[in-house]
DNA sequence: ATCGTATATCGTCGTTTTACGATAAATGTG
DNA sequence: CACATTTATCGTAAAACGACGATATACGAT
């Protein structure tokens, strides 16, 4: 039928948006989800597409340091994409990434 | 439309299937996804449904305190169930959470 | 060139996680 | 009752996490 039926995840000419992530990768990103600061950053980044950092700061009652460790979290596990904006740090979602994720889950 | 869209998550009269989970009920789920030995468990209590300690103590290359403490986290997070038969425990998936953690990762 | 702003990184500290072996508890079996 | 089986719990050690303040870095503005 679909892609997803004749190619599995590990096929590394499997580049498409059906792609199911196997237990090692969904436990990754399942971790990287589990803390409620990271959650939260994941809701406004869909809430409003793309902001900086010192957005999030004012959102969480972190202090600046402890969220840029979050979003370097988020950020090496592939859910968020950064791109430096002269002295800022502009974040947005993976949609592709955390797609796979929402699959992933939808099928356990 | 349907009662999801009538009742959100706080209601404490949401009782019903469509629950979704807030951040902090979503995170702590995923933290407890967020190990692969953990998601081979759950993937393997889909599969055959119910089983015992010492079936996944078998398939895991792990010790069976570790794969007890493991349990103890899914039990913990509400994704399994454990039922004592005698000198060993069943455990079970409960498809319940396991539902309303797919659906609150669907809307993410 | 200096200043101010925004962010990442460093160092630190206390807590949590993960793993294991050893042991206790519960329950059938001989 | 003694014994084997199954599982949970305890104790422990190493590693990772989460938080913070302090500092470095990068860049635009004056």
């Amino acid at each position: 039928m679909c892609a997803a039926l004749i190619f599995n995840a590990k096929s590394p000419m499997n580049q498409n948006a059906e792609a199911i992530l196997d237990a090692t990768a969904f436990a990754g990103i399942c971790k990287a989800l589990g803390h409620p600061a990271r959650i939260r950053i994941i809701e406004h980044l869909k809430a409003i597409d793309r902001c900086i950092c010192g957005e999030i700061v004012q959102i969480l009652p972190l202090a600046q340091s402890t969220v840029s460790q979050h979003l370097k979290v988020l950020k090496a596990a592939g859910l968020v994409k950064g791109e430096v904006e002269g002295p800022r740090t502009c974040y947005c979602l993976d949609r592709e990434i955390l797609d796979r994720f929402k699959r992933t889950a939808g099928s356990i």
